[in-house]
DNA sequence: ACTTACTGTAAGTAATGACTTACCAAACGG
DNA sequence: CCGTTTGGTAAGTCATTACTTACAGTAAGT
């Protein structure tokens, strides 16, 4: 049940760019700030949002930290988006059903 | 690319809960807000952010007017979150790769 | 026509949250 | 050791936004 801090933590650009960055591979802090229009600082924050969302994890490398996707927190997002996907199409699919009835 | 504007509109939990309404199927504005904890008027503005975003649509029905589910926004949502979760799956793939070849 | 039912909009408020600078802690290299 | 690199945290600020009440509009019933 972890969309619901995956949803707000996405919600956000910056820290949707932050998240983006880590597509194709981990980085550290200071690679994923280098090029963003925040400071660093900032990136920070956005990491402590996405990590207790379940989206990405770190580990340590020396005085470095290494963030890498987690991926909890998107099977958690396609699960839910997966089953309210299903769940509006039965629905459309009895609405049409119904209108035909009423014929 | 409505991804940007769709993952903001069910960011908020009592939107979502708007949204929820309408997942098995249409619902009047004055249904959805019954039970709800805020104000009609609340409900309706929640409504229209969730339109904007291309998560609902609606129709007139005398005075009334019924939201449903518009399947675009979902399928946005989805293609974007696919797409995300093939990377990093790849992403993995290639750390892993990378990692055995440091042996 | 006149009331009733239903909904959207305006305006104002309070809370949330994204950002800044300043500071502190930990690990590496000379 | 000591300076440097790296990154998390604290405190404060500003903008956003979710909510309220009040008002306006439109369609149906009598």
């Amino acid at each position: 049940m972890t969309y619901q801090t995956a949803l707000p933590a996405l919600a956000d650009p910056t820290r949707r760019r932050v998240f983006e960055r880590l597509r194709h591979g981990p980085r550290s802090v200071g690679e994923i700030a280098k090029g963003l229009p925040v400071s660093r600082p900032a990136v920070s924050q956005h990491l402590k949002v996405l990590k207790e969302a379940g989206l990405v994890d770190d580990h340590a490398d020396g005085t470095r930290r290494v963030y890498y996707i987690d991926p909890k927190g998107l099977a958690a997002l396609r699960r839910w988006l997966d089953q309210f996907w299903d769940d509006a199409l039965e629905a459309f699919r009895a609405e049409v059903e119904s209108d035909k009835e009423k014929e």
